[in-house]
DNA sequence: ACTTCGTGATTACAAATGTAATACTTTGTG
DNA sequence: CACAAAGTATTACATTTGTAATCACGAAGT
């Protein structure tokens, strides 16, 4: 497995664009983000350039213009940033971190039936 | 409630320090950290004098040192640093992330248990 | 062919961060 | 009392991040 790039946190809103989409053209993920942020879309550009840079995003030339898409996977820099967190905020201890997590969080009922049912998972075996 | 102060990555290594110690000197933290990380001892001075810039920590002067101490609760640090994590990473969605979270954690039979019972309690009412 | 406009490329610049080194000050000691 | 030791305060400097502005190039219109 291939080694992540450090994503920050304005560039995760363009990787979160980008993972949603599949793969956009710069002015798609400015457009996109253009509710969400009030950044100039020189700005949203920079952003591209630099995950292009890091190795996060590819591209493909068509005609004249990029087609941007992940280059990383989603998942697998969620599973990152989780681990980070956890190391930083709790030294690396997770279940009161999680304990914490779930008293603190909005969940429906079926969040919770839901959540419930992954823990009986892991139970067993 | 006050407003937090932002604190970085290497800084919450001191601020753990401080939280569990309830108070230290200067040199109490460099030592607590030395298993810890291989900072020189000029670092975590000057990540301690940031802490206190930005009010994170106060001291009191005892003789020629300072005794420094938290000036923010642990737990309301954590839960900001969560609430921005899951807006980071999930753009805000807490479900798929605790999700996630629980699937991936390395938790012991006891610890499963423990937090069914808290999302049993959530669930009722 | 020349101007213009939309795109990506390059450059800008301040604040935050990681990681220290150097300067200054207080105090115990010879 | 002068000086060294131990702390704190000030300064340093490269990277990363946030947030753009300017440059350059090729396509498109006139």
């Amino acid at each position: 497995m291939k080694k992540l790039p450090r994503i920050s946190e304005s560039e995760w809103l363009v990787m979160r664009v980008l993972w949603s989409k599949g793969e956009a053209t710069a002015n798609e993920v400015v457009e996109e983000l253009a509710g969400r942020t009030k950044w100039n879309p020189r700005t949203v550009k920079t952003l591209i350039t630099r995950l292009s840079g890091k190795g996060a995003v590819k591209y493909k030339k068509e005609g004249r213009m990029y087609r941007y898409y992940p280059a990383v996977g989603q998942a697998d820099c969620v599973r990152m940033e989780r681990k980070s967190f956890v190391r930083r905020v709790y030294g690396g201890t997770t279940k009161p971190m999680l304990a914490a997590f779930i008293e603190d969080a909005d969940l429906s009922p079926q969040d919770i039936s839901e959540l419930k049912k992954i823990l009986e998972r892991k139970g067993k075996e």
